[in-house]
DNA sequence: GAATAAAATTGTAATCATTACAAATTTTCT
DNA sequence: AGAAAATTTGTAATGATTACAATTTTATTC
């Protein structure tokens, strides 16, 4: 699962003649090992440690081009900050207020719409919620 | 409906001892009638207007204070800017990719957390739908 | 109703995430 | 290798929001 997104995004981006260089594979691999849905500012703070050339500016080209490509989801939900994730199936987020950790969870009914989204074309569901988690009850 | 927001927000302020000065009136007057989903931007341009020495961060504080309160909900939806809504009863919000309208659908099923979120205390719900709507289609 | 205290508003400067951009470096192609 | 294209980098700019101190308005006291 963990590999199989990593091959899948390095296979595309050589599909699409991106170069597989070391700032995009570090950041896939964070990415793929860090699953907690990082901002920008804790990837380049850790990544840093093990590629000190790499720039804050690298690291939001390179979130923007995965994105680009269907392997990243941008989200939006905090009130300053983006957060990316590697699962870029459609799901939901649940942010607990006493620990801040943020958890997926799966949508389930394909939803069709109704009531007032009745003749609108959905393309995009994004559900964001908010409360406390077992670990912290 | 219109009126009933209002006037239930002016009986909350009174009700904390907060005085009804002109800009708190006038940003809700704003708020119950164009109903959406304006930036904190919109509101400056458009009741500068009517009310020239009005400030920015009148506004900012002004809102913060009136959803303390429960009376404003902030949306944090968009990718830099929040908006804000004077209906504080949980529902979904809809963004036409074309038009760029935001229009507002209810919630149905009271949604019982199970799969992942079992045993988890949801506190606030929130859908954010994409896609293209009626008109523009 | 004037004096005084408290609350609210204002303008300006600071903050902070993100973006723009041009120079430097690395990769790819010939 | 040498030229061209792609990528990365550092720094400056942007834009929404917040901090803060000074001013104005509102409420309270005498
Ligand atoms: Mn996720
Ligand atoms: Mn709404
Ligand atoms: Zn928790
Ligand atoms: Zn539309």
């Amino acid at each position: 699962m963990e590999k199989t997104k990593y091959s899948l995004a390095t296979r595309e981006l050589k599909k699409h003649k991106k170069s597989l260089s070391n700032p995009r594979l570090k950041i896939l691999e964070y990415l793929c090992y860090y699953r907690d849905h990082p901002t920008a500012e804790q990837m380049y703070v850790d990544l840093h440690k093990e590629l000190p050339t790499l720039s804050k500016t690298t690291i939001y080209n390179t979130l923007h081009a995965l994105a680009e490509l269907g392997l990243v989801k941008i989200l939006n939900f905090e009130e300053n900050k983006a957060r990316y994730d590697i699962i870029t199936e459609e799901h939901g987020h649940f942010k607990c207020q006493t620990c801040g950790g943020i958890f997926d969870f799966q949508v389930e009914q394909k939803l069709i719409p109704k009531g007032e989204l009745l003749g609108y074309k959905i393309m995009e569901r994004n559900l964001y919620f908010k409360g406390i988690c077992k670990k912290c009850l």
